[in-house]
RNA sequence: UCCCCGAUAGCUCAAUGGUAGAGCACCCGGCUGUUAACCGGGUUGUUGUAGGUUCGAGCCCUACUCGGGGAGCCA
């Protein structure tokens, strides 16, 4: 019986005969030799087809089969170093499932409308695979990192009553007799279980009908929400930093094939490592002023070229804190050291490319959190779970929330997060 | 909501206001070491839509549609 094997684990069987199971990722023909290229969704292996050494009728058909056929191939397995991947298969017998002519995605160039619309397919691809591995490899290794802390994992509802932060950006649906909205963000009731269970995190989708288009932007994303009772805004910027620490060694051990496929320079990947650079807002105003490309104008939020100045000071991410409370959530703790300020901090990831982190320790007094909400003219009615939450046992907590697809398109060091989700959900886009 | 850019063969693009083309894909043939193979031959068009200017519009003008980049806002 011959053995069932997948391309990531060729090594381990050089000189065996084992079978492959995939599609045609690319092939060449010589006359009386066929080139293939065998995809596998763990790797590719060139598989060299004589026309001696396999039945006819194969020979035949692989010469009609064109890109994303799917096939079976029976061989013999060596190390060769004229391969790409440096393994090979002789190849003696197979089978083709389907043969396939004009598959819509060459190895060619396509334009990035033409791969949106064919996003079920641009998966296949080696960029996108690689890209989409690495996300595997960030979601465990957060994943590890709470579940190694203590943290647990607490869902918050996708369905929602109401915003947490303002109700221009959020999506309507029906719901029976009323109207529900997509979250925006699980924190509220991660505040609620964190008063449960002390150390806990959220991940899950959330969505934001914010109209905006830009390479950091979806209307559907994944965020890691963790929260922390008993929390201060220095516990959560070290919990941030060394998460981040976490994820990018993890992905450099696990996924250095996917890394080099991306072409990505991992030395400034390996340059991540905790402690990262902490900036005051005052003090990250202070280099935007000396700067002659910022148009920053001091007590505003800094802009996405702001963000990029910041970040390209350093070699690893920079951790900005204490915003202006005018321009931050109403949920916000103030900093009894400096009353304009809140205990904030936003995570700017290294290379230029903006945001990946906010958090805050939050407001635990009840009288200071109603008074924001009646400041802010939020729905009261709708909060009295929330103040609930400082009506009994009130603590200091603090908690900050990741963006998933930011942070994987920061590691695999590509322009635009749509890349970095396998179906993205854009302003003008729903499909595939 | 605002600003900028784009739409020509299945794909990526070219075409001074004057006969709509190339490469790839696909089909046929050749080649025992290709790396996006190569060589020869072949098929492929309502130039996004609707008007307008002109002897003549892919090209100039207007509106619209769809999409891309960015601002604001955010992760």
């Amino acid at each position: 019986m011959i053995e069932v094997t997948s391309v990531e684990r060729l090594a381990q069987h050089v000189g065996k005969t084992v079978c492959l199971r995939g599609w045609i990722y690319n092939s060449s023909s010589k006359g009386k030799l066929h080139f293939v290229q065998l995809r596998d969704g763990t790797g590719i292996v060139q598989c060299v087809v004589f026309k001696n050494n396999v039945p006819p009728e194969l020979f035949e058909q692989l010469g009609h089969s064109g890109q994303e056929t799917s096939l079976s191939l029976v061989g013999l397995v060596k190390a060769d170093a004229r391969a790409p991947g440096g393994f090979e298969i002789d190849v003696t017998q197979g089978e083709i499932h389907q043969s396939v002519q004009g598959y819509p995605i060459t190895p060619k160039e396509h334009g990035i409308e033409y791969l949106l619309e064919q996003r079920h397919l641009w998966l296949r691809s080696k960029r996108s695979w690689a890209i989409l591995r690495v996300r595997d490899a960030v979601i465990t290794a957060i994943r590890s990192f709470f579940d190694e802390r203590g943290f647990v994992c607490v869902d918050s509802p996708i369905f929602t009553p109401n915003a947490c932060e303002g109700t221009s950006t959020l999506f309507e649906v029906p719901y029976f007799e009323q109207t529900a909205y997509l979250t925006q963000s699980g924190q509220l009731y991660a505040e609620a279980a964190a008063m449960a269970m002390g150390k806990v995190y959220t991940f899950g989708p959330t969505f934001r009908a914010e109209k905006s288009k830009t390479r950091r932007h979806l209307t559907e994303f994944w965020m890691i929400e963790p929260e922390v009772a008993y929390g201060t805004l220095d516990d959560i910027m070290v919990l941030a930093e060394e998460l981040l620490a976490h994820v990018v060694a993890q992905v450099l051990l696990r996924r250095p094939e996917e890394l080099a496929a991306l072409e990505r320079d991992v030395e400034k990947l390996k340059k991540i490592v905790a402690p990262f650079p902490r900036l005051s807002y005052d003090e990250a105003a202070a280099i935007l002023a000396k700067h002659p490309e910022s148009t920053f104008k001091y007590g505003d939020d800094f802009g996405a070229p702001d963000e990029t100045i910041l970040s390209n000071q350093f070699d690893r991410p920079v951790l900005v804190h204490r915003y202006p409370k005018e321009i931050k959530a109403f949920y916000m703790k103030r900093d009894p050291a400096q009353p304009d300020k809140c205990l904030c901090v936003d995570v700017l990831g290294s290379e230029g490319v903006g945001e990946i982190i906010g958090g805050s320790q939050r407001e635990d007094d009840y009288e200071v959190l109603l008074g924001r909400i009646r400041e802010h003219k939020l729905p009261e009615v709708a909060f009295q779970w929330y103040l609930d939450l400082r009506r009994y046992g009130s603590v200091p907590h603090a908690g900050f929330g990741l963006g998933l697809e930011r942070t994987v398109a920061w590691i695999c060091g590509v322009e635009h997060v749509r890349e970095a989700i396998p179906f993205p959900r854009t302003i003008y886009r729903l499909t595939p």
